[in-house]
DNA sequence: GAAAAGTAGTTAGGCACCATACTACGTGCA
DNA sequence: TGCACGTAGTATGGTGCCTAACTACTTTTC
């Protein structure tokens, strides 16, 4: 046809420690080349991951917010208020209304008008929504269980631990000013 | 009365490895919970690093990408063709483009017709740029070492090398039908 | 009981990224 | 020499998420 389709990322990049090191020594910065590296391969996995995941969920019709949504709902019953859904996903009650918008178009989800509270619309699982759940469990669970089947379960288990810490260290990037100069122990 | 993720994600949220159960059980899968739940919190990870870099970079009226573009033209002495930046960063070109636009409007890179091939335009590293890049080095660096610093340099190496081997896995989601047990239905 | 303040959901507009398709230029091959 | 074909960069339109502002409905307060 035409174009390269370039649909996988070679992705190679995966920064290096040399190339960490050449850029701190650049500012002659005292700051350790391999915490830097562990910062970029994070934010490069997530991405990929992202984009990985967007990906399988498209196989499926649905995309990464749109599945959450769905998993969330099935866990509690088959029913939430959008402000509960958001809190449990983590995003705000905005993006719930569009991911919402798409599932009720597509007959996954529907809309109840609450009446003890006027301003509230429940958001109910339709049985079409619990049967795509269903039927994409086995291949989407097999699937994820294969990104991680390289590792032992000894191994899951520190890595939990120790992405369990880095997580809570990304409050660092986004804490209110810190000086920046020779102090480096905070928190 | 803070339970809305302004702009700052108390993600609290971190699903649990009895939430996994739950789900795998659901439909009598024979999944490794504690897979499910690595998957997914690697997933949720790379979603608030990579919302939290976006602050971070926006302190100093930069995007993630645009971080990046710059950071790359800076190790390859201030000059790259697009597609070359495109490769590096593993973004399509078109997305070169739009970071370059917003670069060159604000006056960090520019774009130089090549002499060599016509349909070239070289995108060069301004003085306002690696001044941006010096400007913000040490705070950059010093957040990113904070964001890690909670993990000994051996745990940082043990880290990486489980982020790398799950990373690799990540493939595991996008390939195209995967025959890790007899498993093939629908489709 | 009615204005003020708070809350639930939606709308509007923005950003980052993508796939697709287009223009301009260069190259291979008859 | 000529012209199809490949390649570099760009424009267009779509997705997913965000913040901020809006509407509609409580709840508070006097």
């Amino acid at each position: 046809m035409n174009n390269e389709p370039k649909n996988k990322h070679d992705f190679d990049s995966a920064p290096s420690l040399d190339q960490a090191r050449r850029q701190l020594a650049r500012y002659s910065l005292d700051v350790d080349a391999q915490a830097v590296l562990v910062a970029a391969r994070l934010m490069e996995a997530g991405a990929k991951l992202g984009s990985a995941a967007e990906i399988h969920f498209g196989r499926f019709g649905l995309s990464t917010g749109r599945y959450r949504l769905l998993a969330e709902l099935e866990t509690n019953d088959g029913e939430l208020l959008p402000s509960q859904l958001a809190d449990n996903l983590g995003v705000t009650r905005a993006t719930v209304t569009g991911l919402i918008d798409v599932l009720e178009r597509d007959g996954l989800v529907s809309r109840r008008k609450s009446m003890q509270d006027g301003r509230q619309k429940a958001v109910v699982l339709t049985e079409a929504g619990a049967s795509k759940l269903r039927d994409m469990a086995p291949e989407h669970f097999m699937r994820l269980e294969a990104m991680v089947s390289s590792l032992s379960l000894e191994e899951r288990s520190v890595f939990l631990s120790l992405l369990g810490r880095v997580t809570e260290g990304i409050s660092a990037l986004t804490d209110e000013k810190k000086d920046v100069q020779a102090n480096s122990k905070k928190r």
